[in-house]
RNA sequence: GGAGGGGUUCCCGAGUUGGCCAAAGGGGGCAGACUGUAAAUCUGCUGGCUAUGCCUUCGAAGGUUCGAAUCCUUCCCCCUCCA
């Protein structure tokens, strides 16, 4: 066990936002190793951004010697969780979940040492999908009140909107889960995000009344901008974990270009770095918050992606930006055979090909309102011929906007 | 099951005496100016195409009409009240 509690840790680098019993749960975080649990539904294929806020809190107890359980919610996933949502989830085959949760494994892999015990990692698909309705209603059910469920915060909004009973069972089977690790795997702890806290105050209640043992739930802050709106998505959808889906480059530049505002919370947050250091880099001013913001960058796509990833993200970007323009390796690219330019190529064809426009419309518009730039070149014209001349070394940067390059290279 | 109200472009939301509607306004997004690869602000753009026109879109399918998001029919879905 470390020196320091790891409450203090979580405390101090902000991540908790609400406890269920506060005092113990620094106490006994403080005394003897802690097997605890945070759930992840296996909803998209990769995991992002605000799961991986979860996923350093792990860390951390990991580091501190806690046994941290990493549910997957196979089961749940096939009902969805209202909370936090003004709609009803699209629901997902089992074939997608399966999928969708072997994704995960591999990810989860990659932060948490599942060596010797250190870790588990389970699926509650396991003793979900088997259960028989009768029995849990009986077992399980009589211990919720449902007046005391609609009162709960998590389900506000879909009062007003609409919820199906099948969303509204959610709370149940999450609880559930608790009960179940808990008889397990003796997991007293269940952390979350902060919209998971009704889900969770379930939980303990459920280890309360039908085993009359003792737990305890911890919720974190989410992953939010300092006006409030959810962190990790872009316009093209959420900042992915997988390399596939967000490349290396494009995470690194995410965090590259946070508000000066988010960048001492995302420094807390996302990385190992010390408070000392997170402190003295938050606290920079005007253009200086730069350095910060590339250390950021540096630090969570190393974690996320690896030092070498890291690495040529961070030259990439300074390379780009320091105006020689000049790609090294990480720069988002297309291979193009030489032949396609040999007449010539319209630039409208060529952006689309490297998936910079969305339609030949929106690049003819993109090109009249001076967005993008072929080379060193402005280009006003979007009729214009891309040829082999305009290449050197076989290499073709393109620039969209300010910050979007992005390089052709004939093969 | 009964009564009433709705489903509009990425989202919210106008538009229903049929043509002036690819469809107001806002949000979001993209681009330009400014700047620090920030924020704020201002400006422009924001269905597609082989482009002074053509095609697809206003829950779905039919119908009336020279012409429909707007009228009629059937169906699907949502909400409110009643059971």
């Amino acid at each position: 066990m470390s020196t320091t509690n790891v409450y203090d840790i979580l405390w101090e680098r902000g991540y908790i936002e609400q406890a269920t019993h506060e005092e113990e749960i620094r106490a006994f975080l403080g005394k003897e190793p802690v097997t605890f649990y945070i759930g992840f539904d296996p909803t998209a294929d990769s995991l992002h951004v605000g799961h991986f806020i979860q996923v350093m809190v792990m860390m951390h107890m990991q580091r501190a010697g806690h046994r941290p359980i990493a549910l997957i919610g196979g089961g749940t996933a096939m009902v969805g969780d209202p909370s936090g949502r003004t709609d009803m989830r699209k629901m997902l085959t089992q074939e997608q979940i399966a999928g969708n949760a072997a994704s995960f494994k591999k990810q989860f892999s990659r932060f948490i040492d599942f060596g010797e015990d250190k870790a588990l990692m389970v699926n509650n698909a396991d003793w979900l999908l088997g259960l028989n309705y009768v029995e849990f209603l009986r077992d399980i059910g009589k211990h919720f009140s449902v007046n005391r469920m609609l009162t709960a915060e998590c389900f506000k909004n879909r009062l007003e909107k609409g919820l199906s009973f099948l969303e509204f069972n959610y709370m149940l089977m999450q609880s559930y889960d608790f009960l179940e690790l808990f008889r397990r795997y003796h997991c007293t702890l269940q952390m979350g995000g902060n919209d998971q806290w009704s889900n969770i105050i379930n939980g303990v209640d459920l280890i309360r009344r039908a085993d009359d043992g003792t737990a305890y739930g911890l919720t974190f802050k989410l992953l939010t901008t300092s006006e409030g709106k959810k962190m990790g998505k872009t316009e093209s959808g959420a900042v992915w974990l997988d390399a596939e889906k967000t490349s290396p480059y494009d995470f690194y530049q995410y965090w590259r270009n946070v508000d000066d505002r988010d960048v001492q919370n995302c420094l807390a947050l996302l990385t190992f770095l010390p408070m000392k250091e997170v402190n003295r880099l938050g606290q920079m001013q005007d253009e200086k918050i730069n350095q910060a913001k590339e250390i950021l960058a540096y630090e969570v796509t190393k974690l996320v992606h690896g030092e070498e990833e890291a690495q040529k993200a961070d030259q990439a970007a300074k390379a780009l930006f320091s105006k020689s323009n000049a790609d090294s390796g990480s720069t988002p690219c297309t291979e193009m055979k030489p032949s396609t330019f040999a007449n010539g190529l319209d630039i409208i064809s060529l952006l689309l090909e490297a998936e910079l426009i969305s339609s030949k419309s929106a690049g003819r518009r993109l090109i009249q309102q001076g967005g993008i730039s072929v080379g060193e070149e402005k280009i006003d014209d979007f009729t214009r011929l891309v040829k082999l001349t305009d290449f050197r070394d076989n290499k073709l940067m393109l620039r969209k906007g300010k910050k979007i390059f992005h390089l052709i290279k004939l093969v």
